[in-house]
DNA sequence: CGGCTGATTGAATCGCCTCAAAGAGCGTGG
DNA sequence: CCACGCTCTTTGAGGCGATTCAATCAGCCG
């Protein structure tokens, strides 16, 4: 193996799918990946488009959307590093998935990468194990979709967002004030929430006031009594 | 093979994940499979619980649920004959599983059947493909619980099930008035939609009073005017 | 014939959306 | 360097759609 291996140093080697390869068994992969950036705002797939890619996520924050005939849009999913991107064995895309930050992609040639699949049993189960994961990630969003209140939904997401940037590391203690910076923009943070911009905005500076949070600068975020947001976004 | 093989009397022995094997493959899962009727209304599975069977639905509509800690719930799937029922390789469900109608479930202990997908993989990319499938599903439902009005989550669930009782097979004609009867309550129509069962009563009823469909008796629903079913489901 | 579950209908409320305008942050070019 | 324009955000006023609460009605079974 030669140091100019990109899966060597790659960020999520053993997080990703690929963790379930040997040495060995990533030589097939390596000649088979590509690396690519791509910059906050550009789509990588085109909902509809012919499937012809699969990735991995090294960095960077993607969402996965679906729109209706007339243009309203719902975000159905985020991406983050060492996620999967694509569907292996489908013809076409089913969602549009584009950059919310700068990212950085491990892309295969779909037809290629199914026959690595085949040979690697393992990966494969992995694969599908992942994606019961996110078969349940998606259920557990449309009971909050349908359900819950444009607070719990505020408070939920930060939530999530909070601990997502804990584990990121910036800083470690868990219960006092937390800050970090969203990925997001507000509209996206609708787009995620079924929401609107404005109401968006009005919880979180609702949030504000009742001093549970606060928000320095235009996507920082601080947490400021999170057992507090926890029982807004979980009411017993 | 015996004429006792339950695998040989299989309803959806070709549509199930189970068309994916030979005969002489399908000895060792038939004697793994134990056939179990279940009442309508009675639960399979219930979420949180340890994860112990899985299952192919035989006949019968089975609803998949998630519910909030205070008790608001969503069906975020529905599940039809050939469905494939539980996650493989998890230690515990998820999600309630509950009888809509009387059904026939061929029901497998899950570790066992691991084994059967660890041998057989071309079962096992089966299962990957039709969890790709239910993950679209799941990500085109939460589009419709966010996005969509209550008359075009109407509209748009009436379609469906017309589209499903039509292949079933209740009256041929396409464009026709097509009749057949809802194995869903207002209650759980409301449930699967992410409203409240008034408003689903309320919807049906403009939609008879538009001539667009037609409600006799309380589970039979009649289709008199699809194409502006699909403009009120759909608008462009 | 009650008693039950499910469906319908009405009235009033409220939460979120729509429309609208103003403010903040930021990069660009004069 | 600062003014300008851009995008994103905040805030307000008003309206509408869906919910909530409540009462009646229909079908079904014992």
């Amino acid at each position: 193996m030669f140091m100019t291996d990109i899966c060597v140093e790659c960020a999520v080697r053993d997080q990703s799918l690929c963790g379930s390869l040997t040495d060995a068994e990533l030589i097939a992969l390596n000649s088979l990946g590509r690396r690519q950036t791509v910059a906050r705002g550009e789509t990588v797939i085109w909902a509809g488009d012919e499937s012809i890619v699969c990735a991995n996520l090294l960095a960077g924050v993607l969402k996965l959307s679906a729109s209706t005939a007339d243009g309203r849009e719902q975000i159905v999913g985020l991406l983050y590093p060492a996620d999967f991107v694509g569907r292996p064995y489908a013809e076409k895309s089913d969602f549009t998935v584009t950059a919310l930050t700068d990212a950085e992609l491990c892309v295969f040639p779909r037809k290629p990468f199914e026959r690595v699949l085949e040979d690697h049993v393992r990966m494969e189960r992995m694969l599908l194990q992942r994606t019961f994961s996110a078969l349940e990630e998606a259920r557990g969003r449309m009971l909050m979709l349908a359900r819950n209140s444009a607070e719990e939904k505020i408070a939920g997401f930060l939530l999530g967002m909070a601990d997502r940037a804990g584990s990121a590391g910036c800083r470690a203690t868990a219960s006092g004030p937390l800050t970090f910076d969203l990925p997001l923009t507000r509209g996206q943070i609708a787009d995620v929430l079924g929401l609107t911009i404005e109401t968006v905005s009005r919880q979180l500076t609702k949030l504000k006031a009742a001093g549970l949070i606060a928000l320095p600068g235009a996507r920082g975020v601080t947490i400021r009594d999170r057992a507090a947001l926890q029982a807004k976004a979980e009411p017993a």
